[in-house]
DNA sequence: ACCTGAACACCGTTCAAGT
DNA sequence: ACCTGAACACCGTTCAAGT
């Protein structure tokens, strides 16, 4: 299951293109540029394989791509590639700068992310991370088992808190031309009144801690979620001078 | 935004019922039941709107529920319905259980955990399993808004593990009659073997470590994942007699 | 080798018209 | 109040036919 076109493909131009039917001369890398350009302006929902064909002229991305999955699956690599590598002193650091990194990356392309959901993603830029990551865990201390492991959690908790997030920031935008930042207010103070309106002798905990349930915006979770998970890995540090925190 | 209907819908028999023209009597809880078998069956990809209605008799769904996104939250809110109380002596142990119960009650239907990303949720379980969990947290000394906190990031993370863990799952549905525990094991070397025929010298410790990223199977990694966030949160246990984990 | 139009078997949603 | 058929504006994919 190879994930990638062998990069050998020549972009032939056609010599001839005699008729110059249409704008492009067609080809994997255009096609995927038009796909990213409407994920990136609409959302992933908004691509279909007649719109893509459409940008050319009508229909026969089939020679190109297998099917929208396929065409899918170019779209991610080519937004992995987009990925910086990861920098920092301390491995912690370096877990922490990528993390926020790849979940920018991301971000920028609408709701992408959850393109990523079910893949293991390949691409340079995907070794040359996991590669960077790896070594900066081992050298810290945490045992490969669950430096590997914590490669994959992490890629999956960043791709679900875009694709959460995205999904959230959709709800904002409402019909009305209101602003979302109003309206996604107005939401989650409609979701507080929701849990404030129930019976405390029910769930007294509940209610007692509502203003810690809905405290905190996107990038304070994320960034707490971030640090459990590397507090969790460095408790699995076999302890030398003892305290990690 | 409240997200359930009114419990005191009544679901009237229609005394009339007098031509008896279709096999049900229609109502927003036989529409939910269908588009939940069709879920549990074929997966959220199967149910269109036609294809529920067509179960009754065609098409009139939209005087019961107001779009296709309305029934799935329907839909979801059923499922949640299924969910657990939390159980356990530590809170260590009744976050873990629950973690486990709920994965368990979310993959029981295929795909729809992907329902959940991007809602909160809501109904008398899912009220019930946030106190008890939380109560559990503070009572063992979790601060609150670690506790709080938590609870999104753990409802995050069990959502996207199901719906890694069906998509996997699906990819290994390739159309041949071959059994998907073999398809998987051809799929997994497959990766393995890309890996593998990676160059060295510019990726050794991703190589070199390759074993231990292809170690464990779905449930191995979840496990891992809700222990590292359970040793995450415990780290923020201000520490009475020092030592957790 | 690539492109095309037409076709197949679907979609979600709306709406005037019925009972 | 609920149900219906028909319609609108789309889908992904296939395929014989063209160049």
């Amino acid at each position: 299951m190879s994930t990638t076109k062998p990069p050998g493909r020549v972009e032939r131009v056609r010599a001839k293109a005699s008729r110059a039917r249409r704008r492009r001369p067609l080809g994997v890398e255009a096609i995927v540029d038009v796909a990213l350009r409407i994920v990136d302006e609409e959302g992933t929902d908004a691509v279909s394989m007649r719109r893509v064909a459409a940008e050319f002229g009508p229909a026969s991305l089939y020679a190109h791509v297998a099917n929208k999955e396929d065409l899918f699956r170019l779209v991610l690599d080519r937004i992995v590639g987009e990925m910086p590598l990861p920098t920092g002193s301390t491995w912690q650091e370096i877990v922490r700068n990528h993390a926020f990194d790849t979940r920018e990356v991301m971000a920028r392309h609408n709701d992408a992310a959850k393109l990523s959901f079910g893949t293991v993603p390949n691409g340079e830029r995907m070794y040359q991370g996991a590669d960077t990551m790896l070594r900066a865990m081992l050298d810290g201390g945490v045992p490969p088992q669950v430096a590997a492991w914590a490669l994959d959690i992490l890629a999956l908790y960043v791709a679900a808190d875009v694709y959460e997030g995205w999904l959230m920031g959709q709800a904002f935008q409402d019909g009305s031309g209101r602003p979302p930042r109003e309206v996604g207010h107005e939401y989650f103070q409609g979701i507080a009144n929701t849990f404030a309106a129930l019976p405390r002798e029910r769930y007294p905990t509940l209610i007692d801690n509502l203003s810690y349930m809905m405290n905190g915006d996107g990038d304070q979770r994320f960034s707490f979620g971030i640090d459990m998970l590397i507090a969790g890995f460095a408790a699995q540090v076999p302890q030398r001078k003892g305290k990690q925190r």
